[in-house]
DNA sequence: TTCGATGCAAACAATTTGCACCGGC
DNA sequence: GCCGGTGCAAATTGTTTGCATCGAA
């Protein structure tokens, strides 16, 4: 805990940032919640109990800062909110979201399927890949119970 | 386009909705604009040229409702804006986007890599895929060649 | 005393909603 | 005349910005 908050202090002060109160505060609800994915209204309420003066302006920019020195990754699914995640060496950015269309779970594969791919990207398209995101929607096991207690077939296609 | 348009009108109806002028000219919009990713705005400012008289919101609530028949697809690329992308059988949704985090250039894979993937999730955590989405951040081939003019290493890693 | 960082409130942008109205069944 | 669909304006939501102030170097 303490380390990862040295190290990202370090990160701030080698372009030019401090950590103040706020900063850590902000880091540590974060370090914190590793496994979610928060808003930035999600970090500034946790915030708020460590650091009750803080304002929410001072929050969102915290996460914006973090995310320009690619401390936090800044994502989106779509449901007009910006979320945040810590990009720590032990939680890589390397899983992939299943969003269930019918309940709105989102179940998560903590593995990477894409390193294949990203081989073949630099390759065939002189691409380098620092980043990617993998979502996929559609029905998860437990709607899909649900289904066929009702109807027998789960939506099936035959 | 005709059929494309006739197609729709009968997805429309036979979930008790209408065909109005002002969804036939959102719908020709897009029909016209298959190979864009407009942004609602962009719809808008479009349909204006044809139908003056529409309301944003009207332009809203008919993608919305596009949306939830699956004609259109509402894609979110990061930036704050929602796009619509129609869903026709040719241009399907299989496709991934390499967006440059230098430029901001985005470019366009258009090929479906996922299919086995997709088995994979059948099976292994029995979710059926209904649609996906696969995006790549990284650095273009073309920022590429501009960093290698100026520092003559490019960023490579070694 | 300088300058980055903060809190607050106001400003903004994208989207949604309330409501009166219009036109086909 | 009912009701889905519309235009407009107002409301909402997520996020950013202006500005006076604070505090460490």
């Amino acid at each position: 805990m303490e380390e990862k908050i040295d190290k990202i202090k370090q990160q701030l002060q080698s372009h030019g940032y401090k950590l103040t109160p706020q900063r850590e505060a902000t880091v540590r609800v974060l370090l914190e919640n590793e496994e979610d994915h928060l808003s930035a209204e999600d970090v500034f309420m946790l915030v708020k109990d460590k650091a009750p003066e803080i304002g929410l302006a001072t929050v969102y920019r915290t996460l914006e800062l973090l995310s320009e020195l690619h401390v936090v990754e800044k994502i989106n699914f779509g449901d007009g909110v910006a979320r945040y995640d810590l990009r720590t060496d032990t939680t890589k950015h390397h899983h992939h979201h299943l969003i269930c269309v019918q309940c709105g779970a989102m179940d998560e594969i903590r593995e990477d399927w894409l390193g294949p791919l990203e081989e073949r990207l630099e390759k065939e398209f002189n691409f380098t890949v620092l980043d990617h995101r993998l979502d996929f929607q559609g029905i998860c096991y437990r709607c899909k119970d649900k289904n066929n207690d009702q109807n027998g077939n789960g939506g099936k296609k035959s």
